[in-house]
DNA sequence: TATTCACATGATTTTGAAAACATAGAATGC
DNA sequence: GCATTCTATGTTTTCAAAATCATGTGAATA
């Protein structure tokens, strides 16, 4: 569905959103071993990200990467446009070059149901909205036990 | 969303079942011109799919795939578990090993109803009312102009 | 029964995402 | 100023999906 990057993205910032609300910034060795990714593979990924202004970063002792108060306004859907683009939510189920009503593919009507629903729920989730769920204990980043 | 193979596969479903009621079968050959996918690669595809029962086939002169009695009443979400076995209704979507109530990741809930859509959608879709489609004229299989 | 046609099968190559590596550069605090 | 700690950037390696290549096997038909 996502790419792999977005996936860990999408781990990362949330993550940093549960983070957020004490003021630390959170450095990627930390990140890397709560959500277990691969560590210079995220830090790519999170430098793109704050590229993009979806994240902030901090250079230097205690420094690190955090949202600023623009940013914990954050809903998936931001994160998932950075980095996989919205072929997800505008390319064709069957892999033809352009999705349109007017050249359309047998699954087209269908698909377009399910395709605009993932859309509508990602730009309904806000990042800090999960943040509480891991807060609460009722989510997990990981899979690796006791984390 | 899906695999390459399952794309061509579903395409060449389709296309074999628009040609179906004349009781002609279709050569490989045939199926990637008009479905505009490469040959060697959908043909294993094509192999597989035989295989598992989902089409048939025959060796020899004049002989091709086609769809017998039982495999017109062929849904995609048949193609689909044949090729993509069930992760695309199973898995995280944030990438985690194991998608459960018990430990779920922070979207589990919104992605649940997404990916349950799809699955709905798969499973109430026939392959012959898709072919309906192309021979009406109202979607294509392929994007190259004239086919 | 030989020839031809079309699917079947296994090995091999290509490709691009995913991941790792190496190094440069910037900010903090002493 | 200098060491430390982190981000930033470019290159290389890995790996599995995607695609190709080469060869085998069964069926029709003359
Ligand atoms: S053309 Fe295939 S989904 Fe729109
Ligand atoms: S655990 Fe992530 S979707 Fe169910």
């Amino acid at each position: 569905m996502f790419s792999k990057s977005c996936e860990y993205a999408i781990r990362a910032v949330v993550f940093v959103a549960t983070q957020n609300n004490a003021g630390n910034k959170l450095g990627i060795m930390e990140i890397c071993k709560e959500i277990d990714a691969p560590q210079h593979f995220t830090a790519k990924i999170l430098q793109s990200l704050s590229h993009n202004g979806i994240i902030s970063s901090q250079k230097g002792p205690s420094g690190g990467f955090y949202l600023n108060k623009t940013q914990t306004r954050l809903k998936l859907i931001d994160v998932v446009r950075a980095l996989d683009g919205d072929k997800t939510f505008t390319g064709c189920g069957l892999g033809l070059k352009n999705c349109s009503e007017k050249k359309q593919c047998p699954i087209h009507n269908q698909f377009k149901v399910v395709r605009d629903e993932l859309l509508n729920m990602l730009s309904n989730t806000y990042v800090v909205q999960l943040a509480e769920e891991i807060e609460k204990g009722s989510a997990v980043l990981s899979n690796i036990s006791g984390r």
